[in-house]
DNA sequence: AGAATCCAGACCGATTCAATCAAGTATTCG
DNA sequence: CGAATACTTGATTGAATCGGTCTGGATTCT
């Protein structure tokens, strides 16, 4: 039932897109520094989600990235199934990337019919949480930070 | 976000002795002809469901597993979490089986609070459905496969 | 031209997965 | 008792996946 160390990536480098979305592109290099992701890795990562439509580039010397989108149109389970792959924890409960499984009968597997309620939560969070969401939460927990820190003061 | 195929067998394993719960044990190589799994990894399935305290086994020539326990008292989270490891998407907003992630900051991390969201809608799900459901789901969906072959007679 | 930056894809070592095998132990039955 | 049966334990294997690196190229700015 595991997200993958790189569609960890992928969310946390849009996150710090989104929090600084403008139509300034941000260099991989001052993500993976400020995120602690191996930079050569959020490379390949980075592009793999501009091959998804998620975020743009722009190459050359004052190139970058930045979001292809505003933040409130980019969904995270479409971000996570172009990443990952399927959603639903068994093969034969997915939507997008169904495949048979090999019980005796599909269409009568109590098991598949108790997963596809645990697809169905899981896709339903996801489907609508937005990269605009993911950036209010970490204004958010920011913002309650610097208060603490008042607070301590 | 996947269960494993061993995942799989061992809650396919545990309906057909649900379905079949009585005194009586049932032997491998029936459960691996009927949910069509291979005897050998079966074999090592079962006997990791055995430490695990779901089922228990009688050697020799009338040998074979029953469940432990009540199928009421057998539930899913728990069996998916000594066979799979954490229920969690990520590791470190795992109940059982925290692990801290790399990120900068966790305590103030906007992928780790909407992934504990997750997390919970999926434990939530898996914490209240027992075996006992498993064996009704089975047991309805093959009545309604019973009474669609008497409507088509 | 030269430096900085993204782009494309091969490559790699380690781990995990699914599955098999071999040898051992317990139990029943003739 | 002894043979047959079935679970037990742990090693092994081949393939796939994972996290990550490396090389070399294409673009753009100065």
């Amino acid at each position: 039932m595991k997200l993958t160390v790189r569609g960890e990536y992928a969310l946390r480098a849009l996150t710090h897109l989104g929090v600084r979305h403008s139509a300034k592109v941000i260099q991989i290099s001052s993500i993976s520094a400020a995120e602690n992701i191996p930079k050569r890795f959020l490379e390949q990562i980075l592009n793999d989600l501009r091959t998804g439509g998620f975020v743009e580039s722009r190459r050359g010397v004052a190139g970058g990235y930045r979001l292809a989108k505003p933040p409130e149109k980019i969904v995270i389970a479409g971000v996570i199934r172009h990443i990952e792959g399927a959603l639903a924890p068994i093969g034969c409960v997915s939507e997008n990337y169904y495949e048979k499984c090999n019980c005796p009968d599909e269409a009568r597997c109590a098991l598949r019919s108790i997963m596809k309620e645990v697809r169905d939560s899981i896709a339903h969070l996801l489907e609508k949480t937005t990269l605009a969401d993911l950036v209010t939460r970490a204004e958010k927990l920011r913002a309650a930070d610097l208060s603490d820190a008042d607070f301590v003061i």
